[in-house]
DNA sequence: GGGTGCCTCGAGGAC
DNA sequence: CGAGGCACCC
């Protein structure tokens, strides 16, 4: 009856799947099936080894994954598992959300309200400034952000400010900080991120019958991504494990990324330790990538000292060959990225959602985005500047959360004046330091100062220390404006679970005056309030839940989501993604951008020998995401800060050349050898660059120099090489004719300057220009109030009118 | 009291 | 180049 369940594992996966009891350590390699295995696991625990649901708890540490696994073990038991609260019991979620609910819950015995917020890193951030302030600390001394880590720090190691070293004045100041910040935390009901880790684990350690709950509850634990645990995570494990100790981790120290989050890749080894007679078993069969791809990635990893040797093989064959390709500048990298895309799709070698480009850091998404639009090409940006972060929905989020929990005095201070009422900077401080003094909640002095004894914003026994409320420091205007607000917020409170999450977010953005305010007859207006259609259509997901649930896990969940764009799942859409957060994807097409010193490797690692380990396990991470086609791609100068700067190419480029040129790595098929016979007999598809064959780059920046002449080896040698400043490599496109080499009939299209065109999203414009570009035409055309975009003939289905 | 504009300094990654 | 801080002006 389990068949279903086992079928299609091998032998290693069914081991991993059915060893039920005792605790199991999986050593999983990229592309092994390690997510099937957890989802066939969860599905066999339940299926056949009779466990009730209640008793499983998986652990993963993105949402997405979370989501994923969700969808499999669905999938393999036939039944909805609907979002984070579980299905019939079962706990799926990352961490902090599996920590989260478990402190809400406890919330008595943690010592916590179980309406507290959670602090995101700007809160943080303003918190940390808080406590300087406080503490009369000057900010240039002591960097907030250095403060925020080594609080940040410390508490993922478990240590309280009471243990905190302070072997250095600054780490003596660091600890009365994090003696404040925990204060102001505590005053505003709030946790930071990390509170969720270690506040679950104190609560744990310090409360005996909640431990003995959890531990008889969960029979059964399943951690993903095991090699990223911090020492909380793994003391939360290690605890709640320690009843039945059916743990079953799954990790990969390649895989390892997070170390500047704590993450400690020897929890690995304590595992071993601390759960003895763990059964190990090695995963190594890969079924995602071709054998080239796996010796390109094993080039990679070699290099590192500290890890143990491992070989990955595929059935898959060898496959094509990695492309390398030199770009002239950011800009230039993104035209390669969007035009061979382009070219993929339109050989139907690749859909448009086959592909991703992946870039160390955020900042590099910019020049991509850039690119996409000009071309018309959609894409889902995964990350970076966030719809959460968003002031709009900050504000928005900051009025549901006050309303929620009117201790949050920093929600507070971020809406009181937002749109402006009259209460200015001057006030706020002034209600902040009477709170102060009063020992309570702003919302609270807010109520006094209305004269209100009865406010559900005093907290219990408050009311009973004022026979009269106590004379407040405003003057009659600024009392005036606080009154007005306090009337509204006790409004809202009031109605708040009489309503669903998202009516009573329209009642807050109607009567604040958000609303008006926002929509000021701009179009940033228009969007801005368009996002808030979105934060709306979220709230609405909630309205099934109970009324006295659904607030709660509306801003629970928003809290702990990091990337909006899982909200809109789009279809055909490439891809763009920090290194970071492609760690458990896969892609058909891969593109690593920036390949260059400083930027990966990151400059930050270029003096540590242990972080630039990690920044080579961060590209293995970036080349095995790929099934069938790598392109490493870097730029002979970039734009960083606004400052152009010219970097040496990526060490890891090297690598890959040496692996190449070696013989491991260069047997594949060449990309073009069974689709373009008529290609020139170039050595190979690495030697891109020849000069004088790329045709002008109508979006690459004028070549101030001559190209420089290339010696055979192509691109890759080149790439290799440091540059000479000044001097230009060549650029562009590949050796390629304006025509489809390959004998398809030369599109039909062939416009010229002055024709008039029509496209599907920017309707009629005027063709001002056309460029050869690899097999197709790059057209640009005027389009009457939508601008003047570049865009590939073939693939924007450009039709000519009149 | 609030808004605007200039200046400085700063971006690694994420729940 | 961008956000945030600060000074100056309304």
């Amino acid at each position: 009856m389990h068949d279903d369940i086992l079928a299609g594992l091998n032998p290693a996966q069914r081991e991993a799947v059915t060893t039920v009891k005792g605790p199991v350590l999986v050593l999983a390699g990229p592309g092994s099936g390690k997510t099937r295995v957890l989802a066939h696991r969860v599905a066999y625990l339940l299926r056949a080894a009779g466990a009730h649901p209640r008793a499983v708890m998986a652990v993963t540490f993105t949402n997405k994954a979370s989501q994923e696994m969700r969808e499999r073990i669905n999938r393999l038991l036939g039944e909805a598992v609907p979002t984070s609260t579980g299905w019939k019991g079962l706990t799926i979620g990352t961490f902090h959300a599996i920590c989260a609910r478990i402190l809400r819950q406890e919330a008595a015995s943690a010592h916590l309200n179980e309406n507290y917020v959670i602090f995101d890193d700007g809160e943080q951030a303003t918190a940390v400034k808080q406590a300087l302030r406080d503490l009369n600390l000057d900010d240039k001394l002591y960097r907030p952000e250095a403060m925020r880590g080594a609080i940040s720090k410390a508490k993922n190691e478990l240590i309280k400010p009471a243990d905190f070293e302070t072997n250095t004045y600054w780490a003596e100041v660091a600890r009365r900080v994090y003696v404040r910040y925990e204060e102001i935390l505590t005053a505003n009901s709030a946790l930071d991120f990390d509170d969720l880790l270690c506040r679950t684990v104190y609560l744990l350690r310090e409360a005996p019958d909640v431990l003995r709950r959890y531990q008889e509850r969960y029979e059964y634990a399943l951690v993903d991504e095991f090699q990223d645990t911090n020492i909380a995570q793994y003391e939360m494990v290690r605890l709640l494990g320690d009843k039945y100790r059916n743990v079953f981790a799954v990790g990969d120290e390649d895989q390892s990324v997070y170390s500047w989050r704590g993450a400690d890749y020897r929890n690995v080894q304590r595992f071993r330790e601390d759960f003895p007679g763990a059964k190990v078993i090695l995963l190594e069969q890969n079924y995602r990538s071709t054998q080239t791809i796996l010796d390109t990635a094993n080039a990679i990893i070699a290099r590192n000292t500290h890890r143990t040797p491992k070989t990955l093989r595929t059935d898959r064959g060898r496959g094509l060959e990695i492309v390398v390709h030199e770009a002239y500048d950011e800009s230039d990298e993104a035209t390669f990225v969007v035009s061979t895309i382009q070219r993929l799709i339109s050989r139907g070698d690749a859909r448009l959602g086959d592909c991703a480009v992946m870039y160390r850091t955020n900042a590099q998404s910019r020049a991509l985005e850039d690119a996409f639009v000009a071309r018309g090409m959609p894409y889902r940006l995964v990350g970076g500047t966030r719809f959460y972060q968003r002031k709009e929905i900050k504000d928005a989020l900051a009025y549901l959360r006050v309303v929620h929990n009117p201790a949050d005095s920093l929600g507070l201070t971020r809406i009181l004046n937002v749109p402006p009422r009259n209460i200015g900077e001057k006030t706020v401080s002034a209600l902040a330091s009477w709170s102060t003094a009063l020992d309570l909640p702003m919302t609270a002095a807010l109520a006094l100062t209305a004269g209100d004894l009865a406010s559900p914003f005093l907290p219990a026994g408050a009311a009973a220390r004022f026979e009269k409320p106590p004379q407040h420091p405003f003057a009659a205007g600024a009392q005036r404006s606080l009154i007005a607000f306090y009337r509204m917020l006790s409004g809202w409170y009031a109605a708040k679970n009489g309503l669903t999450v998202a009516e009573l977010l329209d009642k807050i953005t109607e009567q604040s005056g958000y609303a008006t305010w926002l929509r000021d007859g701009t179009e940033e207006g228009e969007d801005r309030w368009g996002n808030l259609q979105e934060l709306h259509t979220v709230a609405a997901h909630y309205d099934d839940f109970p009324p006295e649930l659904r607030l709660t896990a509306f801003l629970e969940e928003v809290a702990l989501v990091s990337d909006q764009d899982e909200l809109v799942e789009e279809k055909d859409r490439a891809t763009l993604l920090t290194l970071h957060t492609a760690k458990g994807l896969e892609f058909p097409v891969v593109f690593i951008v920036g390949l260059e010193e400083n930027i990966l490797p990151h400059s930050r690692s270029l003096e540590d020998p242990d972080q630039m380990e990690e920044e080579r396990r961060l590209m293995y991470v970036g080349v095995t995401r790929a099934k069938d086609r790598v392109y490493l791609v870097r730029a002979f100068r970039r734009m960083i800060w606004g400052r152009t700067e010219i970097n040496e190419p990526s060490r890891f480029l090297r690598d890959v050349s040496q692996a190449i040129k070696s013989g491991t790595a260069n047997t594949g098929r060449r990309l073009d050898d069974d689709d373009r016979p008529s290609r020139a007999p170039v050595a190979s598809s690495m030697m891109r660059d020849l000069p004088g064959r790329s045709p002008a780059r109508a979006t690459s920046a004028p070549p101030p120099n001559a190209p420089a002449p290339l010696r055979s080896g192509g691109a890759l040698a080149n790439a290799a090489r440091p540059p000479v400043a000044g001097q230009r490599p060549a650029t562009g496109s590949p050796a390629a004719p304006a025509r489809t080499a390959n004998g398809d009939a030369p599109r039909t299209l062939q416009f010229k300057a002055g024709d008039r065109v029509s496209h599907g999203l920017f309707g009629e414009g005027i063709v001002l220009k056309v460029e050869p570009a690899l097999d197709d035409e790059e057209v640009t055309v005027a389009f009457p109030g939508k601008g003047t975009k570049t865009l590939l003939a073939s693939f924007a289905k450009l039709r000519k009118v009149g």
